[in-house]
RNA sequence: GCGCUCGUGGCUCAAUUGGAUAGAGCAACGGACUUCGGAUCCGUAGGUUGAAGGUUCGAGUCCUUCCGGGCGUGCCA
């Protein structure tokens, strides 16, 4: 699809290189139209030719004026501001948008992204939440784009961290108690473990050796250790249901045990592993610490696990790109990781790339989960559920409150978590994830609402309507918004940004709603109204899509 | 100590990637439909973009130094 400025942009470009004999110009979109639609920036033409931008805009705005569609061109302090005609305008953009919302082509290229991956031994809590939500809508921005999305959840069930719960469960565990609340029960346990390992260190010990065991393949442990993963992910995925995130794949740590020592090989026979303080390393030089494989006792790190995970997403799974989504913690374990591929198969430097993000940060508390101090999600999602079902209380919303609030309250809480830049960390705020006006995901489904009452209320089916009756100049500022979707996810995309989404989706229903303030829908003459239908039904097609991919959802009434 | 990262109105964030007068929301104050949903809309007030240099026609954005917060820094993930 093109847009109407952008083809606009390129003519001016190509006229300002031809007419100056320059290769390159910088053209620019205006956000108030008070400079104009789009404006020439004469600075860099004037510094290269050494003339003057008066001088450049005399020759310039003649020719500018002659395009299709140009209604004048005026120069001010060094810029050519171009204006364009409001009926070419509108005509253009409005046909532009037409078929935005559908899917794109394929794009020919896999990506495999991994997140969530939360710690089965740990619990789930509001800090995995920023992986979850994150990596959904980046793996859906990308489907929408048509690009081939692999979505994998590298759950952590495979680990020291096992030990430490195997032998919490031999000591304190009641199967019975554990299965009813298994992310809760597990949590007492891991508490209790580190507890009572600060009063007896061969605690840690005991947890070292049954990991090592369970790594021979100890089939009693085995067994409790697959019992453990089964109860936590089947608990896992009522809350990503609840999320609307899925996967592909789940393929856990222990899934690439097998391939370890393959991987492990590969890397000695580069030459690439060396012993260090009775470990096995790769060393990366001065400015890095080096990437630990195994430890003294010969048991695996996730260094190597996450090696063998990579090796197998590339050379397996044909990934033409990585995505992982993981806090920015973590950077450093990436660059070694990122370095001890390209040091293994250069060729594979070009595809692994780390997503990071920030943390969640509490006011008060200082959080320890090893001390238990953990805000589960699921608390999250249902005092923001119950806080919208108040909000209903005053309203007749008959029996689907449960439903709504659900929507409304899940919704409040993903698009908290994705409204700004990734890498910054995020204030834990119940106030003001529990505030719904303003710059809100309930502020978008309202006004999704609202379109869709108007809609129902008209009573006109505009299906079978080909052609808009009247494109009115009181739809352009909207338009304007409209066209700018497929830009947005792209830039979204490119960038692996889901805040310019979740921006440009309060940007187009703050220009509904100011629309809608000041036009009434319904008219006396149909044909009024039809046009009037078409254009919000337009809006809403785009609300109704970006919602989707931020994965919330939008009720019929709230 | 070293590395990475962030710093923009009282608070939470934007700024088309180096372009004109730095924009929104929350909080505050003042307004707006006797017909489509007030979880809305409009207006007012609030800024030396942490500090100082530098690069150039032009810097919130780039480079240097400093200050402040966060995260990491060899056998957790």
């Amino acid at each position: 699809m093109e847009f109407v400025m952008n083809i606009i942009i390129e003519k001016l470009e190509n006229i300002v290189k031809d007419t100056f004999d320059v290769k390159h110009a910088i053209v620019k979109k205006q956000k108030d139209r008070s400079f104009g639609d789009l404006s020439v920036i004469l600075f860099p033409v004037s510094k290269q030719l050494g003339k003057n931008v008066k001088e450049l805009s005399d020759t310039l705005i003649p020719i500018v004026e002659k395009i299709e569609g140009v209604d004048k061109a005026q120069f001010v302090k060094g810029y050519v501001n171009v204006f364009i005609k409001d009926d070419y305008l509108l005509s253009s953009l409005w046909n532009t948008c037409q078929d935005q919302t559908c899917e794109k082509q394929s794009k020919d290229k896999r990506i495999v992204i991994d997140y969530s991956s939360p710690n089965i031994a740990k619990p789930f809590s509001i800090g995995h939440l920023r992986s979850t939500i994150i990596g959904n809508i980046i793996a859906n921005i990308h489907d929408f784009l048509g690009y081939d999305v692999v979505r994998v959840n590298h759950l952590g069930d495979w680990g020291t961290q096992f030990g430490k719960v195997l032998v919490a469960i031999e000591k304190w565990g009641d199967w019975k108690v554990i299965e009813q609340q298994p992310v809760r029960r597990l949590l007492d346990l891991y508490v209790k473990f580190h507890d009572e390992a600060e009063k007896d260190p061969s605690l840690e010990d005991k947890a070292r050796e049954k990991f090592a065991r369970l790594e021979e393949g100890d089939s009693e442990l085995i067994e409790i250790w697959k019992k453990l993963v089964d109860i936590s992910v089947e608990n896992i995925k009522r809350v990503y249901e609840r999320l609307n995130v899925h996967f592909d794949k789940y393929l856990g740590e222990s899934f690439y045990e097998p391939m370890m020592e393959n991987a492990m090989k590969r890397l000695e026979k580069k030459g690439l592993v060396v012993e260090s303080q009775g470990a096995q390393v790769v060393d990366l030089g001065e400015k890095i610490p080096p990437c630990i494989l195994k430890k003294q006792d010969g048991s695996s790190l996730y260094a190597l696990r996450d090696i063998a995970a990579l090796l197998y997403r590339i050379e397996e799974m044909k990934a033409d790109s990585i995505f992982y989504v993981v806090g920015s913690e973590q950077s450093l374990h990436f660059k070694q990781l990122f370095q001890v591929i390209e040091k293994l198969e250069k060729k594979y430097k070009e595809v692994p790339e780390h997503l990071g993000f920030g943390l969640y940060r509490f006011k008060d508390i200082k959080m320890s989960t090893r001390k238990g101090h953990v805000i589960f999600l699921e608390d999250v999602l249902n005092d923001s559920v119950d806080k919208a079902k108040e909000i209903m209380k005053d309203r007749d919303m008959g029996d689907n409150i449960d439903d709504i609030a659900e929507m409304i309250g899940i919704g409040a809480v993903i698009f908290n978590d994705i409204s700004s830049d990734r890498i910054k960390d995020v204030d834990f705020d119940w106030e003001r994830i529990l505030d719904f006006n303003g710059e809100t995901s309930p502020y978008i489904q309202y006004t999704a609402v609202r379109i869709k009452s108007a809609i129902r209320k008209a009573n006109i089916d505009i299906s079978k309507i080909d052609s808009i009756p009247f494109i009115k100049e009181e739809y352009l500022e909207a338009l304007k918004v409209c066209e700018k979707f497929t830009a947005s996810l792209e830039r979204a995309a490119e960038k692996r940004q889901p805040y310019i989404l979740a921006n440009y989706l309060i940007e187009i229903c703050g220009a509904f709603n100011n629309f809608y303030n000041k036009h009434k829908i319904i008219q006396d003459d149909e044909k009024n109204t039809v046009s009037n239908l078409m254009f919000i039904k337009l809006i809403l097609d785009i609300i109704e899509k970006g919602m989707s991919i931020l994965g919330i959802r939008i009720p019929e009434k709230m």
